[in-house]
DNA sequence: ATGAGTCTATCTATCGATCGATAGGCCGTC
DNA sequence: GACGGCCTATCGATCGATAGATAGACTCAT
């Protein structure tokens, strides 16, 4: 009876308390946003009290603060991972845009609630998640500026298209329903395309009117 | 003494009461967010009392409404005449990107609220947002559309490459900061060069491994 | 030209509901 | 019998909104 937990639950109703809530919050806080959940709110859909919701957490801050945390460490390890795995910019640049994306076709409440929420921290909190996020960031940048040195790549300034960049790419949460015309691995392979066309040499734009 | 009203006022403190309150409601909706922004803080700002911010508004949430609909009535219209003031697709494009991103740099807060206050509205009103929203995106999409029948355009999806163009100029809004390395002018200049990449041919994609 | 009546824009005071959070008890498992 | 995990009950604060009063400006008949 102690064995076989994983497999089990979690289809019907999840047995650990922390992780009911977190997917509550995760639920929640990307359709009503942080201010506009209430922890009774949370608490019910977690199926609890909402007193018990502070047994696993000091408060509803540190809840928020703990989805931030997880979203932003799963991003940084994946576009790592991702360019290591590639050794000219190119493809470094294909396979983080394409972990980038995916990410956000598939986990589309967490990647809105870390674009949309980080107002809703307060600050020693704040300022360490837009540090994550400006590393997250870096590290596309760095990308590019090196095709740009093997002459690969050409853009104007670096940071204000890896910002660009990465901009329209998460846009895609906002919208992947999953039922619409396209699946998600077309809609990735499209995003990957246009990211490139954004910095390919070649991509010439012609002379301003 | 009762002419010239409209030169003196507005530089200390408004005298209209409505404008006063709107202005209020721009500056808190950005920074806090419509369900962190309460009644009381939207008053304080307005330099009056909370029962009369009531006078002007009958609700909270059609506060919110009315800064919804200048918005987006004044993207739809800017919009329109920027394409309508060109002829080929490439110019329209450029001029429509370029009203796009400098609504976004000058008007952040109003833009940013637009984006991110959505879920605040409640379901009549939602919809009327979001049916503007989609004809704003549909100005643009159409823009593209016809650029590809003039053979000057190139690109997978019509309507997945017009959002990911909006997004990636509106995200402008999100870090424009004025005291920047870039000027206002040389920014707006490479979102309308990197929207043309997205689309222009030539820009082509190398074949993915 | 003036006093009465009306309108506009704000105030003070307060409503019931809901907020995030706390205190302390209960129950099953090790 | 200690403890993890949840409960009931409740706290004071704050929420959005309303009621009713007031001060000043305009209208207009006398």
């Amino acid at each position: 009876m102690a064995m076989n937990k994983e497999l089990q639950d979690d289809v019907v109703t999840e047995r650990d308390g922390a992780a009911r809530i977190r997917r509550a919050a995760i639920a929640l806080f990307r359709a009503r946003g942080f201010h506009g959940t209430s922890v009774r709110q949370l608490a019910e859909a977690a199926d609890m009290e909402s007193a018990s919701l502070y047994y696993h957490y000091p408060s509803k801050q540190s809840l928020l603060m703990d989805l931030f945390h997880h979203t932003m460490n799963e991003l940084i390890e994946g576009a790592e991972q991702a360019i290591a795995s590639q050794v000219d910019a190119t493809a470094r640049l294909r396979a983080a845009v394409l972990f980038h994306v995916r990410f956000h076709i598939h986990r589309q409440d967490e990647a809105t609630i870390s674009h949309s929420e980080l107002r809703a921290l307060i600050d020693p909190d704040r300022a360490a998640i837009i540090a994550k996020r400006d590393r997250y960031e870096r590290l596309f940048r760095n990308v590019l500026e090196s095709g740009r040195e093997e002459g690969v790549f050409e853009f104007e300034d670096a940071a204000l298209t890896s910002t660009a960049m990465l901009m329209m790419c998460s846009g895609v949460s906002d919208w992947f329903g999953g039922r619409g015309r396209l699946s998600a691995q077309t809609v990735a392979g499209c995003y990957v395309d246009m990211a490139l066309r954004l910095v390919q040499v070649g991509g010439c734009v012609p002379a301003r009117t």
